[in-house]
DNA sequence: AAGGCGGGGGT
DNA sequence: ACCCCAGCCTT
């Protein structure tokens, strides 16, 4: 196993060196992008993440100005994205590092683990990236390669971060080794490996195995929803929104009054919205009433925070900038 | 240990 | 269609 660690060592940097994509996020130290792309990139591709991190730092060119933004705004920049709670945490770090650390991002592991959105991973990229701190990554790429190399298709986590962390004290840059490892599992160690062009294969165990090991064992059910969407129409004001609960899907995003429905209706849905495990079959209805409950009246709906499946579903009628 | 949390790209 | 993505937080 040690031999296998340090042929390893010595062999993937090198490729590494040779085949790295150029991203932005690679071309600087300073904490702040490193974070806001770590972040971004919390089960999200890079091709998704791109644009919105160079708008973002556009918008938010520095902690403070993140810090004391509107958490509308910060939702607003983070529309599209998915797994909204990382806006709001991301938001809330930021002031948490102006109050705690005088508005400096902290350079040490267990500061940076402690903040709110990162967890064990982030922090290892992050002190790695930008500190030079041996502290491991084992993102969903990382957890791939390691089965892979190790012929453990069932490893449990724990094995993978004691493997993981074995090799962050044998290597000889850990911010390089982390983003190498990444790279492997991007661009050569995918879900069908390309094995003739990786550099660790003579030592693989699973190495051009006709069969890439099957990952999931049961698939889990798709819930199938159907909600009403009430739109209140104000020939002034425009459409009538609520904030939704701060947990939760969609939390603290801006939408119109939504019911659920027990039984699907007899119309066909105006629009269906897929996601990882439900379907949402949306139902819009014009209501003629004032609203009631809390909200606001939003005029110009592209300044709004909107689910992507809400914006879809106004665009058919309309309504969306 | 398991479940919730979005949206989009790849195959 | 289905799988997966630079995971984290709560229970």
């Amino acid at each position: 196993m040690t031999a296998l660690f340090s042929t390893a060592c010595k062999r993937l940097p090198s490729w590494y060196a040779r085949h790295k994509r150029d991203l932005p996020w690679r071309r600087t130290r300073d904490p702040y992008p490193v974070w806001i792309s770590e972040i971004m990139l919390q089960q999200t591709q890079v091709k998704t993440v791109l644009p919105r991190y160079h708008a973002w730092l556009d918008r938010f060119p520095d902690i403070a100005t993140l810090a004391t933004a509107d958490l509308d705004a910060v939702l607003h920049a983070w529309q599209g994205l998915g797994y909204y709670r990382r806006a709001r945490l991301l938001h809330a770090a930021a002031k948490r590092i102006m109050d705690w650390h005088c508005g400096q991002f902290p350079n040490a592991f267990n500061d940076i683990l402690a903040l709110p959105g990162i967890g064990r991973s982030t922090a290892g990229a992050i002190a790695s990236f930008c500190f030079g701190a041996r502290h491991a990554v084992l993102d969903g790429n990382v957890k791939r390669v390691l089965r892979r190399w190790l012929d453990r298709p069932a490893a449990r986590e724990s094995a993978l971060w004691d493997c993981a962390e074995r090799l962050i004290r044998q290597c000889r840059d850990p911010a390089e080794w982390n983003q190498a490892m990444m790279e492997l599992g991007a661009t050569v160690c995918r879900r069908i490996p390309h094995c003739a062009h990786c550099p660790l294969s003579e030592h693989c165990a699973s190495a051009f195995r006709a069969t890439p090991p099957t990952s999931a064992e049961g698939k889990p059910r798709i819930q199938r929803l159907h909600w009403r969407v009430h739109l209140h129409l104000h020939p002034e004001h425009g459409l009538w929104l609520e904030r939704r609960p701060r947990d939760g899907i969609w939390g603290n995003l801006w939408c119109p009054p939504i019911s659920v429905l027990e039984q699907p209706p007899k119309q066909p849905p105006c629009h269906i919205h897929r996601l990882t495990h439900r379907e949402l079959y949306l139902y819009a209805a014009m209501e003629p009433d004032e609203p009631r409950g809390k909200g606001q009246w939003s005029r110009k709906l592209s300044h709004a925070a909107l689910p992507t499946g809400i914006a879809r579903l106004l665009q058919c009628h309309g309504l969306t900038a």
